[in-house]
DNA sequence: TGCATTTGACCCGG
DNA sequence: CCGGGTCAAATGCA
């Protein structure tokens, strides 16, 4: 089994292990007089994302987005062989078996890619509701009008799509009804590392398409673009800890998509905070013990976020051990040790996007 | 000059 | 065949 096969199959063994792990405390939720509809909600889209992303992972079959590792060398740039010239007759005919196959799984993994949609509602005095920028960056790739709609349809792309093999697109739609509204269908989640909460840019697609056009998705969304970029990104292992002197071992926090797991770049001093991983808008400043003598970890976001708290569930795959952390900087109830990966993560509800939604 | 947007043409699934 | 989605040359803009 190569690497990324590998990766692709821990992952999906995961990913199956955590729903069922979150099966079991929805149903112990459902018999505690204390649980929330909340709580409920919440575990139910951690089921169905732990779904969602284990069907990814089967359809894309070896494929890109998630496993890094494995890119196939110029997976967009078969892509751009569809259409040449305007002569795609004959360019079907050259077209290799080894291009159709290409195209064709880029077209299953288009299909695949989980879509979501969002309406913003724009008000002429206030300007826009919500964040002024969804983080991301895009390049605006057409515009259509759309049968019996008012307004055209506008169409973008992650502008590091080349860069960095990332298809996350998204397009948008006023509302014929309510002209303050925008209809926004995103596909696909973002696995470039460019994203950031900076400032709203004057010359941002939105803000040019269209005069109070805004795109943003709400906090849970992005909570959930955040995490997809954390999941694919991020690993944590903690094999080295010695549990008789925290203060000595270090961590491993892998960016997996660039490296696989060579024992080169595994082992990060504690707190180290890789350039890397800065960019999602979320840097993990990050896991570190609270106390020299202590195996009890803290976790803590960093101001990129302006400080913001968010939730982490971290999980820790061997003890089932689940652990909330909230606020900007919090510590687990029991101690860690061993491999454990982060995943959940949700804004704070103080986060300025309005009330949480969830994925769909 | 380099990068983003515009826009007409093309692709392709239903 | 229709219509939504995408491409890519032309154009705009800083």
């Amino acid at each position: 089994m190569d690497c990324a096969s590998n990766w692709e199959y821990k992952t999906l063994i995961n990913e199956l292990t955590q729903g069922i792990e979150h099966t079991k405390q929805l149903r112990e939720h459902f018999h505690s007089t204390a649980s929330t509809f909340e709580n409920q909600e919440l575990l139910l889209q951690k089921i169905l994302s732990s779904y969602e992303q284990s069907l990814l992972i089967l359809n894309w079959g070896g494929s890109t987005v998630q496993s890094p590792p494995a890119l196939p060398p110029s997976a967009g740039a078969i892509e751009y062989s569809v259409s040449v010239n305007g002569s795609p007759k004959s360019d079907d005919k050259k077209r290799s078996d080894q291009d159709q196959h290409a195209l064709i799984n880029i077209s299953k993994k288009r299909k695949s890619q989980p879509t979501w949609t969002e309406q913003v509602k724009v008000s002429a005095e206030s300007g826009f509701e919500g964040p002024t920028d969804d983080g991301y960056s895009w390049r605006k790739y057409g515009q259509k009008d759309i049968l019996r709609a008012k307004y055209p349809r506008s169409y973008y792309r992650c502008t590091y799509r080349h860069m960095q093999n990332c298809w996350a697109t998204k397009h948008v739609q006023r509302s014929d009804d309510d002209p303050t509204v925008f209809d926004i269908t995103y596909r696909g989640s973002h696995n470039c590392h460019h994203a950031t909460y900076s400032a709203p840019q004057p010359t941002s697609p939105e803000k040019q398409e269209f005069e109070n056009q805004a795109v943003y998705p709400t906090g849970q969304q992005y909570s959930n673009q955040v995490l997809m970029n954390l999941r694919a990104n991020l690993r944590v292992n903690t094999n080295d800890l010695d549990e008789n002197d925290p203060a000595a071992c270090h961590f491993s926090f892998v960016p997996t998509f660039s490296s696989g797991m060579t024992d080169d770049n595994r082992h990060f001093q504690i707190s180290h905070v890789d350039d890397n991983l800065i960019g999602s808008g979320y840097s993990p400043s990050f896991v570190s013990p609270t106390t020299p003598e202590s195996n009890y970890f803290s976790v803590s976001t960093s101001s990129q976020m302006n400080g913001y708290g968010m939730v982490h569930n971290l999980h820790h795959s061997e003890s089932d051990l689940t652990d909330i952390f909230s606020a900007n900087t919090s510590t687990t109830s029991s101690p860690i040790v061993g491999d454990f990966s982060l995943d959940h993560l949700e804004l704070d509800p103080n986060f300025p996007f309005g009330n949480p939604k969830f994925f769909s």
